[in-house]
Order: C-alpha cells, then structure tokens, then sequence
DNA sequence: CCTAATTCAGATTAATCAGTCTTAAATTAA
DNA sequence: TTAATTTAAGACTGATTAATCTGAATTAGG
C-alpha cells in the first residue's frame, strides 16, 4: 500500500510530533534508533518533508529536526502525497492511465469511491491526535517499544 | 496498491471471463495482444493463477487457458490473495508486525475498518459481473482500447 | 509420423527500490 | 580558533521486481 520510504516518514513525524515541545529539535540518529531505521536512509526521508515543507531542520550541536507547523495542523496525507506522490490516491486500480478522465475501468466506480475514503481518513488524521495516542496510550510506533 | 503483475492477473483474467463461453481455450499470445502485456511475463503470472485453481491451460493448438470454474464463482480477491499474498488485507499501515494481535499502532483502528471494506468489496466483485460490465458497457481493459 | 501451435521451465537482463558508506558543510561551545 | 556535533549530498551496493530470451514438452491435425 505505501512505500517503504513513506512507512518509515510517518512513523519518524509521529514520533517528532510526540516527543517535541515549542520548536525544540529531535536528532534523526535519535529518531532512527528509537524507530528502528537506518539513520542514513531516514535522513534522506526527512530531507524531502523538510523541502516539503513539513518539517525544518538545524545544523550542529543540539540540532536536528521539528516541525515545520503545528503538529495539529499536519495531516498524513500530507506527508504520504509529499513521499508517494499525489497520484496513489488518483490512480486507477487495474493502472490504466486517465482514470476519470478516460473510459473507465470495471472496477472505477468501487474504487474511487473507496480511494476518496481513504483520502479523507488520511486528511483527518493529524501528526497532533496521533502523537497523542502514542503518547497517552499504549500504542507503538516500533517493533520493540522503545517509547 | 497492487502490484504490477496482480494488475496484469486482474486485467487478463476479466478479459478471459468476458471472451471465453461454455469452456472454449483462449491463448495467452491474444490477450498479451490485445491488453499490450508482455506475452512471457503474462505467461508466468497466468502460470501462478492456474496453480492457484483459478484457471485451467491447455497445450498444443487450440489450447491456451481458461477459467477453473464459472466466473461468477471467482472473486477478484481470490486472484489478488494468489499473486499478492494474503498479507495485504492482513498486515499493519505502518509496516509494524503482528497488526491485530500485538499493540496497535495509533491507526491501526481507522485502517483496519477500511481494509476489512476493501476486502468485502474486492470479494463481492466476481469475474462475471466485470466481464458482464465490459460486454456490455463501454468500459476498458487496456490503454488503446482494442475491444 | 511430422509439423505447427501452444503452454511450461529456466536462465538472463533491466529497472526500481532499499540501504550503506564517505565526505562536505554548517553550527555550537569551549 | 578549534573541536565536536549534526544535517546535506552524492556515490555506491544489494535486494526485489519487472521483463526478456531460449529451449523443452505437449497436443492437434494432416
Ligand atoms: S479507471 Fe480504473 S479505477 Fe478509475
Ligand atoms: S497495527 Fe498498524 S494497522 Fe494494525
């Protein structure tokens, strides 16, 4: 469903999200471990929110990254259309081109009634009530907990 | 979503359903035609669904493949289950192992309500109410449409 | 029996994606 | 000014997937 690169950028924004508090930053050797990523790997990721304009970066001691807004003002979709490009969620399912466009495939009309849900779940879903969760309950954003 | 060749599976296998009547053979080199796909790499992903008992082959002249059983007992989602795996309708958003038996991940509850839809969807979708669709309709299997 | 048509099987190549490594540039603090 | 810390940038390697190529096995029809 999403790419690697995609997985690995939201659980690091989740992570930011919850463990960040007025603009401090949040080192990505810190993030990569605790998330279990390669810190090379996730640098280039948070490079392409950081031009993305999702999040911002600092160089040196103490340095590192935060968000670029408010945390309750980010959604994930807009992170997955900055790392996966804006067409998964216009794409047609059998990878016919012009979906919408052109005559549609058998199965348009399901889709992209399905696909639109997505998108508005994604668009609902904030780095803020997600960081939340992370932070109050008991879920996980690795595969070993390590907060 | 789905992978290249459980597109091409999904597209050949409509097609098969909506020109094939009482048992008759349809050869692989007319549909890679006809859908502008590979004929040896449909080969193979057609090789996969008649292993999977979707289809049945036949070799020598006036032979090719056809379906297993009446379209109207094959779901999409059989077909996607035997090229994709049937982790895609099971496995966790974030690429987090053990999605629905270990911690949830803090969309785990959103996304497995929506997958679970997809699944339903995809399983409701048989190969003769699409194949139904192209016949009658003025729907598309390919790019260029080549009927 | 012979030939053409066809799927089956395996090796090989190409392209994309994931991940690693090295070096440079910026920033802070002593 | 120097040293330590950190992101930025790019080259490189490895794995997975997509696609191609060659040849063998099976079958129908003359
Ligand atoms: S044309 Fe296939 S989903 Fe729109
Ligand atoms: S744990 Fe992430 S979707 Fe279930």
């Amino acid at each position: 469903m999403l790419s690697g690169s995609c997985i690995y950028g939201l659980r690091a924004a989740i992570y930011v999200a919850a463990h960040t508090s007025n603009d401090s930053y949040v080192s990505i050797r810190e993030i990569s471990e605790k998330l279990g990523i390669s810190f090379h790997f996730l640098t280039k990721i948070l490079q392409r929110l950081t031009e993305g304009g999702v999040m911002k970066s600092h160089r040196g001691p103490g340095g590192g990254v935060t968000l670029a807004r408010p945390a309750a003002r980010i959604s994930i979709l807009e992170i997955v259309e900055i790392l996966d490009g804006p067409d998964i969620f216009r794409s047609c399912i059998l990878g016919l081109p012009g979906c919408g466009e052109l005559q549609p495939c058998p199965l348009h009309k399901e889709w992209s009634q399905y696909r639109e849900r997505l998108r508005s779940m994604f668009g609902r879903s904030t780095l803020s009530r997600l960081a939340g969760k992370v932070s109050e309950g008991r879920l996980r954003l690795a595969d070993v907990p390590g907060k």
